[in-house]
DNA sequence: CGGGCTCTTGAATGGTTTCAATGGGAGTGG
DNA sequence: CCACTCCCATTGAAACCATTCAAGAGCCCG
């Protein structure tokens, strides 16, 4: 995972798109994300114009990007790092609702206060669209709407996935469950492997599963005693892949 | 609740909208739920042209519309009774998604797979669209792709806050949420009252809030003890609308 | 009136949580 | 370089909330 350059608060501020250290490189063409985020939608001519209304970030780890109930200044395509979206309750419990990869895109909803709460798990890379201005630019391109709508599409699915998960499954489906689908995912984005990187605190994954940082680590030992999985630093090594789908499957 | 007219299959069956009969009465204008529902986007000409590739359809209550994983052929609007959408694990496990009610529009997502099942709760008034028509007619009105994408945006908000219930409140806080949700659900399509409606079953609201049935039962009986609510038949009357939001606030 | 269904209630069990202590790396400062 | 601290993760024991198992009550409908 690259280090956040510490020069980060300097590109934050700029108005242009004018800041191309670090990842963001010759803005929207060159994009690593670009064929599997939302903007594969779009033309070379519109990738242009997107560049001048986009601004390239990068937050080091537990930055937060935005705030729960706070109006919707910004949207977001998150290029590199994870990010964590979460809810809380007045007396401090937690649910994580999704953890962001390179490619997915927040604030989906545009609506015009934050529903989550989104911090940076890792060193994050961003790339920032002040609102109005994202809004101004989707008007006039029904492709890209529709292609947004495509992936709020895709998120309800995860949430409703996610919610049969919170409500019917055990603990030890949930680790499973959870193990496979991040496996999965690092494999759209290009990192097919049997070793799942976990960059993400034993707590983190508890609230996202609805369960205890006791009962996480218990379970993920389990599953290591019975050679099921492998831990690793920062990661977990999926062994028997069979038996982690009877557990985890839909 | 109306009951379901003898004659719906003679309706279902029709190619046209000629099926006037029920609840369906002179087209998209007259709708009860228009000003609600996603066609409050639409203008009369535009009404005009959907009433032609739509079907008002009325069924009886524990009807299946579509199920899980199979070829989504239609889209719905729900125009009266209530819909329950739900995901199901291989051992017979239930997680109820949601429940639709008047306005709420049934392959908001547009996938080509049902990623839930939905039945009817109550008998059910549906405005029923093939969806290739349906989205042959989104696909020049943008302006409905953006009240399309709008609902989705909030259905995500939805089932995120619901992620929130399922992994992080008790049984009690988790009821409260449910009568105070329906009793605001219900005031936006024009019931505003202290008696909410539920006509599902409570092994329904046990697979919906992740309890079993006997929760659900033990923690209505304990807060109807506690003066709380008021059990009356298929319903609850909010007695105590103070105590229930300290249990049920997000 | 009886059958079948849903809902309620009670008692016991159990999976997960809570409480508490230990282990182990990363970073810091002497 | 090594103690020291801090934080995160692991592990154990006890407690608890919700579940499971079981029985009874209420209600609709033929």
């Amino acid at each position: 995972m690259r280090i956040a350059d510490p020069l980060q608060d300097s590109c934050a501020g700029a108005a242009t798109r004018d800041c191309r250290h670090g990842l963001a490189t010759n803005g929207c063409e060159d994009c690593k994300v670009r064929l599997f985020s939302v903007c594969a939608a779009l033309e070379v001519p519109e990738l242009e114009e997107l560049d001048r209304i986009s601004q390239a970030r990068e937050v080091p780890a537990r930055t937060t990007l935005f705030e729960q109930s706070t109006l919707a200044g910004s949207v977001f395509n998150v290029t590199d790092g994870v990010v964590r979206l979460y809810k809380s309750l007045p007396d401090g419990r937690r649910q994580i609702v999704g953890f962001a990869l390179p490619g997915d895109f927040l604030g989906l909803a545009l609506q015009d206060r934050y529903g989550v709460t989104a911090e940076a798990v890792t060193a994050v890379a961003v790339c920032r669209f002040a609102r109005p201005a994202f809004l101004a630019y989707v008007d006039d391109k029904p492709h890209l709407l529709r292609r947004l709508h495509e992936f709020a599409g895709h998120e309800l699915s995860l949430a409703q996935e996610q919610m049969l998960l919170l409500g019917r499954r055990t603990a030890e489906e949930k680790i499973a469950a959870f193990l496979l689908n991040m496996q999965a995912r690092y494999a759209r984005i290009g990192t097919v492997s049997v070793t799942v990187p976990l960059p993400m605190s034993r707590q983190d994954i508890a609230d996202y599963l609805g369960l205890t940082i006791e009962t996480v680590s218990r379970t993920l030992t389990r599953l290591a005693r019975e050679k099921v999985v492998l831990i690793v630093p920062d990661g977990v090594r999926l062994l028997d892949l069979e038996r982690l789908k009877l557990a985890g499957a839909s």
